[in-house]
DNA sequence: ACGGTATGCGGCAGACTGTCGCAGGTCGCA
DNA sequence: TGCGACCTGCGACAGTCTGCCGCATACCGT
């Protein structure tokens, strides 16, 4: 398990199709997962994913969940469908367990929330029996929690302040204030 | 979907399963379903939920995750042995991705984070076609968001307040102090 | 009896929040 | 071109909340 690249080389095949809507992220994930020995297919929109999978159908699969062509959940369908044995796994802005069980019951073998690192993701893609790894004692901070919602919903809001603030129930001042910092840890 | 009782009335099968440590809310969880409709069985452990689901499968289970005696996962395998067709939900104190993962892959087709109300329940335990909402998006306010994550490793932690400030990082005075107000809307 | 740990509570200085208000920017529409 | 509807950033101020210290009490295991 230390050495993942070894692993890779011995996979029969290791197509691999990445898709993310931020392009310099994406290239960046495509680059070290190329490294770690994937031969990585990179796009950027649900649409362009469904060409390619319909064209070669990848083994492996890395999907962004929210796009802004549709929903990520769309091309897990479609990777099944063409490829029944393929290892998807999901990633996201910020997790959301409501998006994690939906993945997961559309046929991903995983999820993790950005920012997860290449190692992560390797790991996810061959994690072949499930070992279900530490207990699941997460301690994230109570105000890192409040933040990283705050996060989502602004992000879903696209970047609007005002209506964030309307959403969130809180005002306007008092979220540009907490933008305005990095995150609590 | 309005009302979920007659909903229920109709299920040819009303048994159900619930397993939590915690007795009040047990019987409280216990009571809001029977008057739904259901059928319930009550148990606080998962020896004795196994031993109920060999005596007789129920047709839906409401387990909660960690139980003193064992993992909430080994019932779910159990559950679904005995009936595949079973429909379960785990539900949590604390809501975490990759528990989350872990319980839709062993076969919950749902996955809860307490408090949920029966409601909720009730709408998952019923949900046929899955993925209603595509908008996975609640404008819930940052402070009830921070509020629900404070109570759920308070909980947790088995309502020790000191470790629970220990582990959410923050001031034991501080924590009294929110725990002592009612929850922020 | 003693150290370790948990709990409730008073108090205080400093940080954060809720509110107002003001100024400037963008967009769509007569 | 001017108006109205929004959005954005920011200053100021009072009221609230938080971090931190301390003290007293109450269990435990040794």
């Amino acid at each position: 398990m230390t050495d993942l690249s070894t692993e890779v080389a011995a996979l029969p095949d290791k197509s691999l199709l990445v898709m993310d809507d931020d392009a310099p992220l994406r290239t960046r994930l495509g680059r070290a997962l190329e490294q770690r020995g994937f031969e990585p297919t990179l796009v950027g929109s649900v649409s362009e994913a469904i060409t390619a999978v319909k064209s070669s159908p990848p083994a492996f699969a890395v999907l962004d969940m929210r796009l802004d062509d549709g929903n990520g959940l769309r091309v897990v369908e479609a990777v099944r469908d063409a490829r029944p044995d393929a290892r998807i796994i999901m990633l996201t802005g910020y997790g959301n367990i409501a998006t994690a069980v939906q993945a997961v019951k559309a046929g991903a073998v995983d999820y993790l929330s950005k920012p997860a690192d290449a190692d992560d993701v390797v790991r996810a893609l061959l994690a072949r029996g499930d070992a279900p790894p530490p207990p699941p004692d997460n301690p994230m901070s109570a105000d890192r929690v409040r933040w990283e919602h705050i996060q989502r919903v602004y992000e879903l809001c696209n970047h609007n302040v005002s209506e964030t603030a309307r959403r969130l129930n809180m005002h306007r001042r008092t979220l540009q204030r907490i933008l305005a910092k990095r995150a609590p840890r």
